[in-house]
DNA sequence: TTTCTCCATGTTATATTATTACATTAAGTG
DNA sequence: CACTTAATGTAATAATATAACATGGAGAAA
């Protein structure tokens, strides 16, 4: 699908289409597989999480579940992003209070994100490599880690260049 | 003051009335020499952020300047704390909505924070040298990062101790 | 000194994000 | 079927954050 492969997910131009119905199908299936419930509310914030491509707020989601009719307390989407954060479909932006579909699903990971500030796009890659120094140091004093949040923010290539125009 | 030198800051036991004195002291040099104004506001919320030595909220904070008299309304403590974290003063922990002031100032730093589930305890360590691959792969699509949040949540060695009694 | 300008503060109102609590429904199990 | 558990519906409210505009005060320029 993409041009090429990169370690960084979020700033290439996609078939969502394709992307989407695939990311909901092996949703689907590790669901299946772990005995979880991909119950229509959950899968439908996935697939919009999925199609939008970009980091959403609780509140945005629930004015889209609106649209397609679910209901449309807080509750709703909070719940919904929960379970999808807590399977990993779906991470939180701390920075953004936002979520975004997993851009890398199945992989092991310690994601980390990259954050435009001019078009917010959020683009995912994998922390693995650099973490362990970090994690090393945290052992070190005795802290257990459980999980790492790590979110670059910056101005994204295409943002750099309209900027030059 | 510490009993050893550590890359970590923050789980150690210290002499807060020194620390935070100290504290205050070089960041009014800094401020003096960088033309900038640590205002009676600004000082006080340093100076609490120093002694409670933990991350407090925008409003736990304000509670506390209305008890020292200032005016409680949430954009005075926004305000000093916007100030304290654009010139390194204080930092703001995404994950918990929380400030809390600089363990290594003047240091050059990019800093990490491993923050404890159990008791909230808060610790600051550099991240420098990990952060390097982190650059080069951002740097590798064409993303400038400009700041970068990492936060690590788990449990610290005293409650893991704690919790074995 | 007076005026001007800039920055900081005061204040009101409101926006945004998130959770608690409890009622109801649905799905799976013995 | 009765029971248990997980998921959803719903109302209320808590917690975090910002917008907008008025006021005040210190230092620079006239």
């Amino acid at each position: 699908m993409n041009k090429k492969t990169s370690a960084v997910v979020g700033f290439e131009k996609h078939n969502h289409g394709a992307c989407t119905e695939n990311a909901i199908n092996s949703a689907e299936k590790y669901c299946i597989k772990n005995n979880i419930k991909l119950t229509p509310i959950r899968k439908k914030v996935l697939e919009l999480l999925l199609q939008e491509h970009r980091a959403l707020g609780a509140y945005a989601i629930l004015a889209m579940l609106r649209e397609q009719g679910f209901s449309n307390q807080p509750p709703v989407a909070y719940r919904a992003l929960d379970f999808l954060v807590e399977h990993g479909f779906a991470h939180k932006i701390e920075k953004l209070n936002a979520f975004i579909a997993c851009s890398l699903p199945g992989a092991n990971h310690s994601p980390a994100f990259l954050i435009c500030k001019k078009c917010n796009m959020v683009a995912e890659t994998q922390s693995a490599p650099h973490n362990i120094s970090f994690k090393e140091t945290a052992n070190s004093t005795g802290f257990q880690i459980e999980q790492t949040i790590i979110e670059a923010q910056g101005i994204c290539q295409s943002c750099i260049e309209t900027s030059h125009l």
